[in-house]
DNA sequence: CTGCATCCTCCGGGATACTG
DNA sequence: CAGTATCCCGGAGGATGCAG
């Protein structure tokens, strides 16, 4: 199993790259972080919440996110068509890690700001 | 100032965006990686060390790792050249941090094979 | 040994229009 | 309302060769 604390393996798969892949591209992070704020939310209520984001974007991007069971998509069978999508616990999971993400970033700048 | 424990807040810059800016792309992990359990390598060792990457990716993304504050490159003035790459102490608080990725990343592909 | 210059390919992502 | 379909562009990344 992967042990927490271990050095990465650098091989392939490293798990780490695999963590990146998951949560990376222009997007994924922005949602993620949209629906643990906010919570369950509607599609075009996170269209209007995410600025600038288009329906191509949005749409394949909560696909991948689903498929890699980071959200949950429910879908109520209306007319006019309802759904919601919200993060799974695993999701919930990596937030403290995220955080700390951004932690790390802003003591890396403002180290940056004294030279 | 950014406090552990916060939400992101969905902003431009988002800290966590910006983070993985920083340790994104293709090599900069496995770099870091290998940094940091080698500990100072040369150049070309590294390139032997990180299987199929290219002189040209090696090198840019040494550099840009370097901009960024997350490695420091010694220049030794000899003929032939001789350069050494070494994390930095702002690298080494961000290895707990990649680590627990990996950590979440395992568990949660064992969930996903009990489905 | 440690790179840089050049050229090329592929795909992430955007714009726009359309649909059940 | 919640998406798909289609076309397009820029930039990340690779191959190769050259240089100090």
């Amino acid at each position: 199993m992967f042990k927490s604390g271990n050095q990465c393996p650098c091989v392939d798969p490293c798990p780490i790259s695999s963590a990146l892949r998951l949560i990376g591209g222009k997007w994924k992070i922005r949602i993620i972080c949209s629906l643990n704020t906010d919570g369950t939310t509607r599609y075009n209520e996170l269209k209007r919440k995410i600025n600038d984001i288009s329906n191509t974007m949005l749409a394949t991007t909560l696909k991948e996110l689903e498929e890699d069971g980071l959200i949950v998509r429910t879908q109520f069978m209306e007319i006019p068509p309802h759904v919601e999508y919200s993060i799974t616990d695993a999701c919930a999971e990596l937030i403290p890690i995220i955080d700390s993400l951004g932690a790390w970033v802003y003591h890396l700048n403002e180290n940056k700001k004294k030279d």
